[in-house]
DNA sequence: GTATTTTTTGTTAACGGTAACAAAGTGATT
DNA sequence: AATCACTTTGTTACCGTTAACAAAAAATAC
């Protein structure tokens, strides 16, 4: 593997001018310049981001610290990295995954946190010596990327208001995150605006739980009923209960999730979803957050993206 | 951050010294030591991997390359992920996720691969200049990672013939890869066994797929019918179909996955399924990949777990 | 008690880059 | 032609670590 001696010497420059041509080619002659690419080229010349890393103090790896049992999420994450990746490998940074049980001391130059409860701040996100950007709304000042979670819910409430119904349940995960809470206004708002009665229930995320849930509602119900769900998880486990009691869907009974990452086409019928573009938040998180290295760790402020509605079978036809 | 210099001045000593406390301990005298260790604990000492990396000719990266379309595994990769970056960051590696699009001169220690098809033997694998590991089994010695497969097939085919089927279906996907060659030949080889008539099914690994190809099925049949699919995501497929068609499972329809990522807890009912120790599996091949690398590229052989058969409520009650 | 071996410690020079400064070349100004 | 300013190139030192060798100290032999 060539090393910037080897361009140097073939080039019968410095190792400095070669140095310049990569970072401030403007300060070489034109000559000189032409004659290092030449060499650059011919012999197959990569810089060493090894060596590069350890004149400027930087270790090339950026953290994704993911603060939630991973467990629940799991397929919302590969999207995730799998939008991070692209940004980091462009710029040669590499990645370690962590989560809150490896407290390693943090040897890296950045981190994207995800997952992160209130708790989290103090003890973990506020310590935090190097750059962050944060995957997820929060009110703490900290830099992020989201989805329009409050916008998300409204445009689905409308939606299924739009389909003629008004007896429209909203399923919650129970806890209070800014993220949750943003949808929960979202339904809250749309219902108060067009002087519809709220119906909040909160639960865990679990297709299960949601289920029984539902179907301990269903049951009771006669008239055509909406539940607007806060994830896909939530929203396939009511798909269940209506299946099993033999009601309709959408005709009897719509449902709407949201994410829109692979859950939702697992379904049948496929759901009716709010897609957050996650490959392109990650993307994002990445680029915000290597930006934020570069600059010394500047703000960059937030980043929210707008939500869409992927409009399927469990509402229309 | 403290360096090797500071401990050094700290202990009235070299940093040869402090580098051989750390590298070779017992080549230092232990009075000197003992001096040493104090002076690291007091200046908080990490070493700095960048510049270990620089003298050693590595990288620090290794590169999981991701042959397969990302989006039909996702929940799957999220685990295998998991997995690796435990025992990465233990060792002071970080980790490059790259797809077949991003060709970019491999600038890392080693690569763990997977999703590999027949082609990329040749066009790809074969010419990688650093240490592999493959996750998934192959014919071409490479070393690799993977369940046995065939184990695993043979065993959910003897779990539904010992409760009382003999109409047993397979369902699989219309690759010729060697995971797939193995857990058909485990089904079948299960069925002469017992002298029945095996019905191999190969499709694309969609759910809907799967549901439409057993609709028809089950249009069809009175008898009691086993579905013993290659994947989770066929299973949930074919337990839609005999939803869809009001058939009871499991007393009509049996119906078993394979893989035990996520998809099977969230089918309803839960799915039975071969589970793979994925979060283990990409542990392991961490783990040799890193010891390959230690040992100049050695050959570490390959690693075959027991599957494991998970039994729920689409084969028994 | 000196020569010889062995153990322990320190010195130097890398690894592959870049920043800071020094030197040389260029041209304009007087 | 000498001075100055500016552009272009080269030299040196350093980032934090380790390998290879050299030197010093300790242990052993005779």
């Amino acid at each position: 593997m060539a090393t910037l001696s080897d361009v140097a010497r073939r080039a019968m420059v410095s190792k400095m001018t070669v140095s310049r041509v990569i970072n401030h080619p403007e300060q070489v002659s034109p000559e000189l310049r032409q004659l290092v690419y030449n060499s650059m080229k011919a012999l197959n010349y990569v810089p060493n981001y090894v060596a590069q890393a350890l004149v400027h103090h930087r270790t090339q790896v950026i953290k994704l610290l993911i603060l939630e049992e991973m467990d629940t999420t799991e397929p919302y994450y590969m999207n995730l990295l799998a939008g991070i990746a692209v940004e980091l490998d462009q710029r040669h940074y590499s990645l370690q995954l962590v989560t809150r049980s490896s407290h390693t001391i943090c040897r890296c130059d950045g981190l994207i946190v995800t997952g992160m409860r209130e708790d989290d701040y103090e003890s973990i996100i506020s310590r935090l010596e190097q750059p962050v950007i944060l995957f997820g709304e929060n009110m703490k000042g900290y830099d992020y990327v989201d989805v329009d979670n409050k916008k998300g819910m409204k445009i689905t409430t409308e939606h299924v208001m739009a389909q003629g119904c008004s007896n429209i349940l909203f399923y919650g995960i129970d806890i209070e995150e800014p993220f949750m809470l943003s949808r929960i206004a979202g339904y809250e708002e749309t219902m108060k605006g067009k002087k519809l009665l709220p119906q909040i229930n909160l639960m865990k995320n679990s297709s299960h739980i949601a289920q029984f849930e539902a179907e301990k509602v269903l049951k009771k119900i006669s008239e055509r009923v909406a539940f607007v769900c806060a994830s896909d998880r939530l929203g396939i486990g009511v798909v269940h209960a209506a299946q099993r009691l033999g009601m309709a869907i959408p005709d009897q009974v719509m449902i709407t999730g949201f994410d829109g990452v692979f859950l939702d086409r697992i379904a049948q019928p496929k759901l009716t979803t709010v897609r957050q573009p996650i490959v392109e938040m990650g993307k994002t998180c990445a680029k915000l957050l290597l930006d934020k290295i570069d600059q010394d760790g500047r703000s960059q402020g937030i980043c929210v993206y707008k939500p869409e509605l992927v409009i399927r079978n469990t509402t229309v036809h």
